[in-house]
RNA sequence: GUGGGUAUAGCUCAGCUGGUAGAGCGCCGCCUUGUGGUGGCGGAUGUCGCGGGUUCGAGUCCCGUUACUCACCCCA
């Protein structure tokens, strides 16, 4: 009853941590900001009817109501109707239909929230976990390039983050289907569900199971396997793929739209970021249609994909009209959460102050106050001493809480009084005016702590962002 | 949903074939009459996850239960 114990699957993160997790949102807002994306938020519940249309789903959501709903005429328990999202992609469909009359489209969006799932948690999957999604929808039509745009957001978003290098893994539907199509395969997605299983099965066996449960013939089995082991780095893959003799339209048309989102991609992407074309890159949700990617980070492929997305030409319909989109997702902590739990992320300190104003008795509070608010006119976080303890506890004080400064506010006469600052980490303590002296820029804020050796150091930000 | 592991101090863990609970780290105090980190000395802390059983006696053995955790499935 009043032991208490963790949930499994809810993580919580210390004040430090939380500071990662802040600085790193804010990165990703700015970088979406910076591609013109709007940010919107949903709500956190929908219909279950809406949640539920896969089917297979219901076991995942998390239901919601009220501890005294209504029991209509003392029947049994009053039934749920509004569930937890589980992606924000659901959400955002109902949104783009619910607001389409005051939306412009193309509409670009990132949303960056939290989704409930109720699977049994791991390492990177979690009940609760937040996600990034950048989309772009349209209206009865979206041109392909959006499609290039929508991928090169992500990728220039992920290079930007102090985390391992990632990789984005793409491939396109249009490829797979025309292929399979010009190969005379039937059941294309049966087909695919089958390909998938090539990490954790022998090729020889996938082959056998082609044969078996989709109905291929060995010569088409083997064909299959082929194209899903391409995997390059640049455009090469499109001799490979016409060597192999299949001829179809929209193979051609998949060709040449995985190429022009290969190009555009490796040309954003820095030395952080890796881009290649993996002809076997399906991803389950059968609503892709074209581009589809998944993104690995290195290091940690245990953890399967970070993030993933693709192309859906029916995202949202209103029965008139249907609305065609584009969008990735980022597993923000399916990433962090391992990274900070290795010591590969930290925080710099669990508090934003970047100064302790030390207190010499309790009657001199008001001046240490004083000095307090002139430091935070020019928006300097600080806090006075708690207690007017000996000078050696409250540098520890700061000490124990990564503060770097401590001011100290001394009697050097009967009207006079000398401000000095002490540096706690090197130990230098100087002469300083409360109303001029700044700390360095990078002792401003806390900021993320990476063991990943980054090329610009511009790791440090805090933005409001929930 | 299926299978394995674990549950002892704030943290990491030890505790052999049953005999009234320990280490390291951390924390607090003093050496250090106001300027920390190193060093020395001293100190505090546990319903041994919960319930039942066996026994003179259970942290230890048995059963149950809950939670956590790892793998599979699946996904971000």
């Amino acid at each position: 009853m009043s032991k208490i114990s963790p949930l499994s699957g809810f993580p919580e993160l210390l004040p430090a941590q939380r500071t990662v997790e802040r600085d790193v949102i804010a990165s990703l807002s700015r970088t979406f900001e910076l591609h013109g994306f709007a940010n919107i938020e949903t709500r956190v519940v929908e219909p279950i009817d809406r949640l539920a249309k896969g089917g297979e789903v219901d076991k995942e959501i998390y239901v919601l109501q009220r501890l005294q709903a209504e029991r209509h005429g003392g029947g049994p328990a009053p039934t749920a109707e509004l569930g937890l999202h589980f992606d924000l992609t659901v959400p955002f469909a109902r949104y783009v239909l619910e607001h389409a009359g005051h939306l412009e489209f193309p509409f670009r969006r990132f949303q960056i929230q939290p989704a409930w799932r109720g699977e049994r948690p791991q390492e990177g999957r979690y009940r609760q976990f937040t996600q990034a999604d950048v989309d772009i929808v349209g209206r009865d039509e979206l041109p392909f390039h959006h499609d290039v745009e929508v991928m090169s957001v992500m990728v220039d978003a992920l290079g930007r983050l102090p985390i391992p290098r990632v990789s984005f893994q793409f491939n396109n539907r249009k490829l797979i289907q025309g292929f399979y199509r010009g190969l005379g395969i039937d059941d294309v997605t049966d087909a695919i569900r089958v390909i998938d299983k090539l990490d954790k099965l022998p090729a020889d066996e996938v082959a056998a199971m082609l044969v078996e449960r989709v109905g291929t013939t060995p010569e088409q089995a083997q064909r299959c396997l082929e194209l899903a082991t391409i995997r390059v780095e640049d455009t090469s893959f499109v001799e490979r793929v016409r060597a192999l003799g299949v001829a179809d339209d929209l193979l051609d048309e998949g060709l040449a739209e995985l190429a022009e989102v290969v190009e555009a991609c490796s040309a954003v992407a820095g030395d952080r970021v890796g881009v290649e074309a993996n002809l076997r890159i399906a991803r389950g949700l059968d609503y892709y249609t074209g581009t589809v990617v998944e993104v690995f980070m290195e290091g940690y492929e245990h953890l399967k994909s970070v993030g993933g997305g693709g192309r859906y030409d029916a995202l949202a319909s209103d029965g008139r009209t249907t609305y065609p989109g584009v969008g990735v997702s980022f597993g923000v902590s399916r990433t962090l959460i391992p990274l900070i739990a290795d010591g590969v992320l930290s925080g710099s300190r669990p508090v934003p102050s970047a100064v302790l104003v030390a207190l010499n008795a309790e009657e001199d509070r008001a001046a240490s106050a004083a000095v307090a608010q002139g430091l935070r006119e020019r928006d300097i976080a600080c806090e006075v001493a708690p207690t007017p303890a000996k000078f050696g506890k409250q540098i520890r004080f700061a000490d124990r809480r990564a503060i770097p400064y401590v001011w100290f506010v001394q009697a050097d006469g009967p009207d006079e009084v000398r401000h000095q600052v002490k540096d706690i980490r090197t130990g230098e303590q100087v002469d300083a005016d409360p109303a001029t002296w700044t700390p360095p820029e990078a002792d401003l804020r806390p900021g993320i702590v990476t063991t990943i050796p980054m090329p610009s150091t511009h790791t440090s930000t805090t933005e409001e962002n929930q």
